[in-house]
DNA sequence: TTAGGGTTAG
């Protein structure tokens, strides 16, 4: 019986080997079809490039053309496929030759085929050159096109393709569409689009359907993109790594591990892709612990680039960084982004030096740093009070690297010089630099005058960031307090009326804590915490041990009458207070108290934690919107300013 | 012969 069936196999092998074989090009000399030495030639070259033989292959296309036999369009075919898989650019170039020598027409997939090669060695010119002389352009033709464009951000281009496609008569398929898709980059070309692959009934398809989900997430557009995704009957796992990937990058943390609950529990297996979206979504929310939970799932796939980094953000953005640069040294591969990471999070959590070190590591391993590399070596020279190494940084950044200085570096130099008191020079800076200055520009000098007791100039950028950010709760109360401190209590009346007026509501502060694998959130004045009883108990036994060595709270830090609360009680039970206290109650003394953010962190909150940290000998690390906070010792790692 | 998802700052 197994002779049997092996014969059977013979036998369609030849009779499809002899299909491919004896289809010679029209022009052709046919004096050797039936040579069986020619036949030989012939087999032996199709062979060859199954075989992906490619230098073999070549060497028998040219012997058999001297014998005056030409291959056929699938043949050739393979044979490109054969230069691509071995990135044979001037091979895949010559075949294109032979394919249209001796007067022969290709069939139009085999031009598809070399029209698809030439985009994958990117050579679009190449690609568009023979796109334009196709007598019949195919569905495939303009697809490979399409996507061609959209790779490189060509997104008219592909989209126009579309149009005139159409107009051509050739229908789009799935394939169009999610390639196309890639090149959309307004909500009105997205709405048109997704209406024409209802029409044509393509919405169910899953690559349609992840990159529909991918496309509303990058435009903001979130409850379209969980529309799509709920409107799912079947899927796959790009589908549900699309809205997992979708909600962690648009900050829904929370929403993203509960897509990947559900993934798991729908019995789909995680993949690079879902991990790294997972990591991103508990480095947003500052989860920890079940962050190293997915560390030991990252094992599986030790060599993946982009996952590793990841990790090392997750470990980095939730303050530890020895875990981090443990990661980081383990790495098999590093690139440019890895740097960054690493010096960024060692100057964010108050590493300056050790991120300098990082930098120069970098330029030693050969590794080019970018504009976000040099954001952080600057970020943090700031942070170090490095003022002429900043500037040095700064003003060589495009001779040595050739990157341009953006805003956002302007932005690093302005806080660099507001630490330093040097206010002159920082609005300085603002006058001369290229482009014009955000709110986030102005929010910046206003930290420094906030800093630096500077009460015109800190008005004067609160008016600035209110005239670019008319919405900014942040700015409104601090310009208040600034009026209030200085006894103007008819711009406070004013401040307080605009807000009123614009339906400006400050944003309730809210910390959040994990404590065994659970998260508590603590919002100011709020008492639905099940131990909210006894964390006020307790925290009011600190306040009074704190206030024995000297504490004093700063009522400095409290928005006067806006919120129609006793000024000592608002600041008593200010979120992160409630937050500390859980965290001395619930932690083991070795665990750091590690507590996310959502407003930044005012002065009393930032003089209670300096305390509590000495007094109970706890390392306390804060993560502020902006900012990170490591309270050891009675100092902060901020160094008083942020 | 054509297609979809994941990483650094802000």
């Amino acid at each position: 019986m197994k002779a049997i069936l092996a014969n059977v196999k013979y036998l369609r092998t030849s009779l499809s080997s002899l299909s491919r074989s004896y289809s010679p090009t029209p022009l052709a000399s046919h004096a050797g079809a039936g040579n069986p030495s020619s036949s030989a030639l012939h087999d032996e070259f199709v062979n060859l490039c199954y075989q992906r033989d490619l230098p073999n292959a070549m060497k028998a296309m040219a012997a058999m053309e001297r014998h005056g036999i030409f291959a056929d369009s699938i043949t050739y075919s393979e044979l490109i496929k054969c230069c691509l898989a071995r990135n044979a650019v001037k091979q895949g170039m010559l075949v294109h030759k032979h394919v249209f020598s001796n007067g022969y027409q290709p069939k139009t997939f085999l031009v598809n085929t070399l029209i698809n090669m030439y985009v994958k060695f990117n050579l679009l010119e190449q690609a568009q050159a023979l796109f334009d002389q196709m007598p019949e352009r195919n569905v495939v033709s303009w697809t490979t096109m399409i996507s061609a464009y959209a790779n490189a951000k060509l997104s008219k281009k592909a989209l126009e393709s579309l149009v005139l496609m159409l107009r051509e008569g050739a229908l789009p398929n799935m394939y169009t569409f999610s390639s196309v898709l890639r090149a959309c980059d307004g909500l009105v070309n997205l709405r048109q689009l997704h209406c024409c692959m209802i029409k044509l009934g393509l919405e169910s398809d899953v690559f349609v359907r992840s990159a529909l989900i991918d496309v509303y997430s990058k435009l903001d557009k979130l409850k379209d993109a969980v529309c799509v995704f709920n409107e799912m009957e079947t899927g796959d796992l790009v589908v549900w790594n699309s809205i997992i990937g979708g909600l962690a990058q648009n900050s829904e943390g929370d929403e993203a591990l509960n897509q990947f609950k559900r993934m798991k529990r729908a019995g789909f297996a995680t993949d690079q892709a879902t991990l790294t979206s997972v990591l991103r979504a508990c480095t947003g929310l500052a989860l920890l612990e079940l962050g190293r939970q997915v560390h030991v799932h990252v094992l599986k796939f030790d060599v993946d680039l982009i996952l590793n980094n990841a990790l090392l953000d997750m470990y980095c953005k939730c303050g530890n960084l020895d875990d981090a640069k443990s990661v980081f040294n383990r790495m098999v591969v590093r690139d440019v982004i890895s740097w960054s990471t690493m010096i960024a999070g060692l100057a964010q959590n108050g590493y300056s030096l050790e991120a300098l070190k990082f930098f120069d590591l970098m330029k030693a391993s050969g590794t080019k740093p970018n504009n976000i590399t040099i954001l952080g070596v600057l970020f943090a020279c700031s942070h170090a009070g490095l003022v002429d190494d900043g500037w040095y940084y700064f003003q060589s950044m495009k001779r040595h690297y050739g990157i341009d200085p953006e805003r956002e570096h302007y932005g690093c130099i302005i806080d660099l010089l507001g630490r330093a008191g040097k206010l002159d020079e920082a609005v300085k800076l603002i006058q001369e630099m290229k482009g014009e200055p955000d709110a986030t520009t102005w929010r910046t000098l206003l930290g420094a005058c906030r800093v630096h007791r500077n009460v015109d100039l800190a008005i004067y950028a609160a008016e600035q960031v209110l005239k670019l950010d008319p919405e900014d709760a942040g700015t409104y109360v601090l310009l208040s307090n600034i009026f209030a401190n200085s006894q103007r209590w008819e711009d406070v009346s004013k401040v307080r009326r605009a807000m009123k007026d614009k339906g400006i509501a400050k944003e309730p502060g809210c910390s959040w804590i994990e404590v065994n694998k659970q998260i508590h959130a603590f919002v100011l004045g709020d008492t639905s915490h099940p131990k909210s009883n006894e964390i006020n108990r307790r925290l009011n036994q600190l306040i009074h041990k704190l206030m024995g060595i000297g504490y004093v709270p700063d009522t400095n830090y409290v928005l006067q009458d806006l919120e129609g609360e006793q000024r000592d009680d608002s600041l008593r039970y200010h979120s992160e207070k409630l937050a500390i206290v859980f965290g001395l109650m619930s932690l083991p003394m070795e665990s750091a108290i590690r507590i996310r953010k959502n407003l930044r962190i005012c002065g009393d909150c930032h003089t209670f934690a300096k305390l509590v940290a000495k007094m109970e000998n706890r390392l306390i690390v804060i993560r502020d919107p902006i900012r990170y906070h490591h309270f050891q010792n009675g100092v902060c790692s901020c160094g008083d300013y942020w």
